[in-house]
DNA sequence: CTGAAAGCGCTTACAG
DNA sequence: CTGAAAGCGCTTACAG
């Protein structure tokens, strides 16, 4: 029987250890760190003990000691979203590699007391420093702030003006805006319409300035990356007789939501209007017409913010660490092509 | 400037605020919890200062006296899977709902050095319990049973019959092979094959002993849940010159997959091939045609799951503790349908 | 090569 | 209404 039967099973001690060796916890200890030389044969009995009772060291006795706990936080707006779940992957992966632990933890979308519980990981020492990632937008970052005087902070794929002091790693937003806007520039468009993020990331107006490079007077609706906005706004400026033969999704989940409302208004993609995502999710490229994007490396932006905040940890400063900028790539697929000729038109 | 120039600031203890307000740590500590009266001038005074300070109890001192951390682990193989994504969500919200934190680790499909680390946050008391996810098979359990012994653990999505006595939390797997069996049977087919999931997983199991309950001899290929595997499985089914009109996927990637190799090969989804997913994933209404699927409700599997075992640890034991099996649903769409006549066929 | 003891920052009987 | 002190389970100077 499990827990059921067992429920008050108290863990063994370094001391009971000590006690069953016959030697003191100082040796015990000793021997496991190998901070300082142990008896050979007494080190082995000490070995066979721990392995038998299946002692562990209690993590919050060690840490109120060492003041690391080898553990790091990253707070996101939502653990379900893809988006996010990519660069937890990644900071997972790294944190690994590093030899520390990983706590993930969702702000649902900076729910303010959700937010404190995590700055308060930082603040209590249960994690040794914080990988934030922005939800709408990155403007009332005050508690953010207080944590960072004293912790370490990296920001992922937001950075903030504000905060310039704070690392932050992100992908090219700005260069990706351009390529997409050269590319359906290119195909000989005029008029197009942004679809974009929440308004208030830099990430969404810096992706809208890339793109206005090659449509300047371009109308700008912002969404909030999930598909059914990307639907929603496509269907508001139908509504209003908008003329576009363009759409730049705000991601690529906005982008297929557009395309579904576009077929539903009996327009054709990319005959009749050209769609533009950005990510390239899986599904990417299994839709029909295969969708075409803006490639951007998430599982590296997890990556590089985990490398930045422990590499930060143990330098005990930020000092001389740069931020990092990934680079994006355009994925030409079907979605976007010339404007073909429609007898309705 | 932040932690760059201020990187050993030394958070505050209970005793610099005693010594501030001029008390003793106990009326600090007292006037914190509310577990004694306090002289409400007293408390005032202290707790402008703890405001003032920021001060913040730290959470190794406190867990150390209590023996609790009131943070339970969740351990799931990829927090990047949508899947798992979901499961994470649900049991975040619970455990908040809860009054608990919740910390999810990636075990990297069962990497046994990433369990091992997540096991010992249990038993080093990082956390109170750990609701666990398995990857690919549930066979090899004998460090879980372990944990298992002496702490609470869940399992969410998967039982596991060797340890009935572990709490567990799943979809009616059996019940959605079925009523995806019975659907593509009334649409007439008689030749199904079956792409399922992991052949570890009971669930896997399940639905195919579902399925064939009305497709008794139908073939079964197993993937790894990924649309490539849906993919690839198709490719080697057509290669081998295997006759079917209808098949079912381990989940609902594994579908589209399938639809996409399907295509390639000049097969038409529904007129020449049904296609039936599991999960209803939120892309199964959007891809044309439309996916039919089973619905499962993953948020609820990751509710419920943190709450049994917060139940447990409240209560001290899972006596009484009963699992949960939570109902799916069959949603008909656009990949189902009768045979329609085929000239080449 | 080894141990007694101080101390990390809290909580909580015990005493007043 | 309040405080001195023990103790949670470790690590690490200090002493031998």
């Amino acid at each position: 029987m499990f827990f059921v039967t067992e429920p008050n099973t108290k863990p063994w001690t370094m001391q009971q250890i000590a006690d069953a060796a016959g030697v003191s916890v100082t040796t015990v200890s000793h021997t496991m760190s190998g901070k300082r030389p142990v008896n050979p044969q007494t080190a082995l009995r000490i070995k066979r003990l721990i392995d038998e009772f299946g002692y562990v060291p209690d993590a919050g006795a060690r840490r109120l000691q060492s003041g690391r706990s080898r553990m790091i936080g990253l707070a996101v707006p939502d653990i379900s979203n893809w988006y996010f779940g990519r660069i937890a992957r990644g900071a997972e992966e790294m944190a690994d590699e590093l030899d520390y632990g990983l706590i993930v933890c969702s702000t649902f979308n900076s729910d303010p007391r959700r937010e404190k519980r995590y700055f308060n990981m930082v603040r209590t020492r249960m994690i040794d420093g914080l990988v934030y990632t922005a939800g709408r937008e990155m403007n009332e970052m005050n508690e953010l702030e207080k944590v960072a005087l004293s912790s370490p902070v990296v920001l992922a794929d937001e950075g903030i003006n504000r905060l310039s002091s704070i690392p932050w790693v992100t992908s090219e937003n700005f260069e990706g805006g351009r390529l997409a806007g050269a590319h359906v520039r290119e195909l000989g468009h005029t008029k197009a319409v942004i679809i974009g993020g929440f308004a208030g990331l830099n990430s969404t107006v810096e992706r809208v300035a890339g793109i206005r490079e090659f449509f300047p007077n371009a109308l700008v609706l912002n969404g909030d990356f999930e598909m059914q906005s990307g639907y929603d706004l496509v269907g508001d400026l139908l509504a209003n007789d908008v003329r576009f033969t363009a759409v730049f999704g705000g991601n690529d989940l906005m982008a297929i939501g557009a395309i579904k409302r576009l077929r539903e208004a009996g327009l054709r993609v990319p005959e009749d209007v050209t769609v533009v995502g950005f990510d390239d999710v899986e599904i990417a490229s299994v839709i029909t017409p295969a969708l075409t994007t803006v490639r951007q490396d998430v599982v590296s932006i997890g990556r590089n913010s985990a490398r930045l905040l422990i590499e930060g940890l143990e330098a005990g400063t930020f000092e001389g660490t740069s931020s990092v900028i990934l680079p994006v790539q355009l994925v030409v697929r079907a979605t976007s092509g010339p404007l073909a000729p429609d007898p309705r038109r």
